[in-house]
DNA sequence: AGCGATTAAATCGCGCGCGATATAAATTGG
DNA sequence: CCAATTTATATCGCGCGCGATTTAATCGCT
């Protein structure tokens, strides 16, 4: 018996853990802008390249559709975005920064600093981190989806 | 500006990423048992130590009795917990494994292994970085905390 | 041209996860 | 000994996140 059922020693527990600490650690940054944590990632997506369908920023913030859909809404219903479907292909849902949603960018760009603060580690040290993490996601990424 | 607005570089965005895939890869060892992640997860804290109440386990799981009662409930339904007051002090409930709870343990046996497997590291390597996420977490924890 | 297959987004049901609040039991202090 | 406070759990409302399904548009093939 290689492994043993300690919660301590599981990987998954400390990404679950660690996740919801980060959340934690956002609300309060994202109050001032009045939106949850899944629309800032939205909206940092666009303000990267606007004009977007919605499968394209799935693809990016590995959410499907059924996710996306409602964050979206609540996006709209807030002025930050609009959605409205491409001429060229009516299938797709093209979403647009207004200017009221670019502005907020401003407000964002605090963020990240607080966040390195908020680990204690330096920026390259939190870097680091950031890109092992990234690594195992494609690598169970690639695991489930093969499988 | 010493953080840019990008999202490859959020820390965030790869715990949240990396905690999806995660659940990905987890959800079908988990049908076995027939539970969710969130519902395992409780199940192993209780296999480490059983009768414990819901306070306790929210503890360790940094988990709110709002989150954890409604588990706990669904877990008892299953048959695989029992959820009673103690008579010491009527505010707590303990939560004890039932014969059919403690069996399960089994069929879970195998899938620290997997998730390994998964990750395409070495035990020690999965050790190393879920160490350094583990404490990832206790820095946010307390920042989030203090403030 | 036309029809079956594919694709894109939306809808639905369910289980978290949490903040705010409620309820009830135990503790504390006068 | 009892009223105020504290503590433990439960309840409620809301926003994810996903699998399964639906709806609608486009593509592919003959």
């Amino acid at each position: 018996m290689k492994h043993e059922l300690k919660l301590d020693t599981f990987l998954c527990f400390a990404l679950y853990t660690a996740n919801h600490a980060m959340n934690r650690v956002y609300k309060p940054l994202l109050e001032a802008l009045d939106i949850t944590y899944p629309q800032f990632l939205v909206l940092v997506t666009l303000w990267e390249e606007d004009e977007q369908t919605v499968g394209s920023i799935g693809e990016k913030l590995f959410l499907e559709s059924s996710t996306l859909t409602p964050i979206l809404k609540r996006l709209e219903a807030a002025g930050y975005i609009r959605r409205e479907r491409n001429r060229h292909d009516e299938r797709q849902v093209i979403i647009r920064l207004t200017d009221q949603g670019r502005a907020q960018k401003a407000k964002a760009e605090a963020i990240p600093g607080h966040i390195v603060t908020a680990t204690g580690c330096s920026s390259d040290e939190v870097q680091r981190l950031r890109q092992e993490i990234s690594d195992l996601r494609d690598a169970l990424n690639e695991k489930s989806h093969a499988a």
